[in-house]
DNA sequence: CGATCTTACGGGATTCGTAAACATA
DNA sequence: TATGTTTACGAATCCCGTAAGATCG
């Protein structure tokens, strides 16, 4: 292994395919002499000849016959290996794993995996949904690749990609009080029965954070697990609830609306969030840029939207 | 292929198996900064980076582990085959064709051949016992690699190595007149019935030629194929015959004897016959060395017998 | 004489080792 | 600070191409 280069079996393999130096030669790019010199070499290192040279015909030595075989050998073994390997190199090949906040799941990291399974049709997709402390947990620990979720304070072993802003607001009936408002501020809400996310969604604690922050107690009516559940309560007039405006891409609104809230809007950043040990795979590079790319069009929509 | 190096792979998985580039470098025989180089080189080529270096720890990226399996596959393969190459350039396995002449298939061939598997197990023999001109015509034609056989007249394309001198006597029964002659001449045998070889044989060829040249007419009592059938005729004292003796290496004498002929012994001088467009495989350069030593011991032998 | 392989040799690229710089626990 | 990787750079080596030489048909 130490002796013999790659370049030689290349050139052995010319040599025996055409049993002429001089054809060899052109075959491999290179000049005759120096042809002949890799031939030599081979030999020296395998030490025996491998061809029988005479002035007019080139043939295989015995010796050759079996170098033959396993040159062939080593050149398939290596060309399929590195083709493997260059298809997971440029992506066409591999394993990501997508974990997602809620709201994310739902609706964006489809989109995003979509167009990425469609550039890359032979890959292991897989997707996670959790909280989404937890969904950066699993990219802190290796299972996941990248999160998709609000930006974490405390990332220093971690790269957050800034994707678009998720605008807080306010979901209540359509014949709430609330509805009627132009923009609604956070004492406009305050009077009225809330129905929260329980602790342990990064939703709740973004509520609670605002309503701290605008000097105001929250008093919640219902503490939910799910935002399904806290749109039935609505919809039945037991409160309103304040919620990120991505979670109701895929929601029936009807009889329900949305109202983001401030005058100077509250919002989360949504991030592509990667660990900054572990250095990018292809794919993943490619499911970033993607993200990107699907983020803008968002922006687009909500433009046209309003 | 053309990108990617044998030392690179060997460099790529010394790294993966330490998982430190320091180690990997001791294993290699390589000072730390030409193996870096070396992950470096082929981290360019491939497209994509293998190892995640921190101060304290190195691993894998997942195009990493990828490339491992391919690595590993191909150094695996590589190393079998060059291992088998080299248990065939160094004589361990193989295939030897030998031809030999008549008298040469009885004793001294498989002397010879015995030698050689003792000391290369694994290797696959084969023997052919053909007349002298055939079995020459085995090695040009390149079915067999080495002839064992009287010197050949036209041998520009052969390579004849001189193994010993084969000498002409003639056989007759313990009480013909011939056994009492100390030196027996070509005149004395001239009196009795010939029974020689027919005309195919070589041994004829030589025994007309030989007469010829002594200037007497060979009328020949019987003609036969076989050395047994000539045995048996002197035996039945129906006649006398000539026979180099080699044939006689394995023969049951009693009742007979055998005398060199001419004042001026006469003899053909057997060689190991070798075709010289074709280079010799190391295992028929193993066997020409045996032949060579058998050869010498063929002589000693003669001496402690006379 | 012509086609083909080998030898000789100079130039350029590759690769190595030493030394210094750099990064992190 | 100590450990371990990267960068910088001069030197040795390897490898190629051109030109001349050798060999056989």
């Amino acid at each position: 292994m130490i002796n013999v280069s790659l370049r030689q079996i290349e050139v052995f393999l010319a040599v025996s395919a055409t049993l002429s130096f001089s054809q060899a030669a052109r075959l491999c790019h290179l000049s005759q002499p120096a042809l002949s010199a890799n031939v030599k070499r081979l030999e020296e290192v395998l030490g025996a000849r491998l061809f029988d040279r005479h002035t007019r015909k080139v043939s295989l030595t015995a010796v050759g016959v079996e170098f033959l075989k396993a040159a062939s050998s080593v050149s398939e073994n290596i060309e399929a290996a590195l083709a493997r390997v260059q298809d997971f190199v440029s992506g066409k090949r591999g394993r990501l794993v997508v974990a997602a906040a809620p709201s994310m799941a739902a609706t964006f990291a489809p989109r995003v995996m979509a167009r990425v399974a469609a550039d890359h049709p032979e890959l292991d997709l897989e997707l996670h949904d959790e909280l989404s402390d937890l969904s950066v947990d699993l990219v802190r620990q290796g299972t996941a690749d990248v999160a998709l979720a609000p930006a974490m304070d405390d990332a220093s072993d971690l790269t957050q990609k800034q994707l678009f802003r998720d605008y807080l607001g306010v979901v209540c009936r359509a014949d709430h009080p609330l509805a009627r408002l132009k923009t609604v501020q956070w004492r406009d809400v305050r009077p009225y029965p809330h129905i929260v996310m329980n602790r342990s969604s990064s939703v709740r604690q973004l509520v609670d954070q605002q309503f701290a922050r605008n000097g105001v107690g929250l008093r919640p009516a219902f503490e939910v697990a799910h935002v399904g559940t806290m749109l039935g309560l609505i919809s039945a007039d037991l409160g309103i609830g304040e919620l990120p405006e991505s979670f109701l891409q895929n929601i029936d609104m009807t009889g329900l609306v949305y109202r983001r809230i401030g005058s100077k809007a509250t919002y989360r950043t949504i991030c592509a969030i990667t660990s900054r040990t572990r250095s990018p795979s292809p794919l993943l590079a490619a499911f970033l840029e993607h993200c990107e790319q699907v983020a803008k069009e968002v922006l687009l929509e909500r433009g046209k939207a309003s």
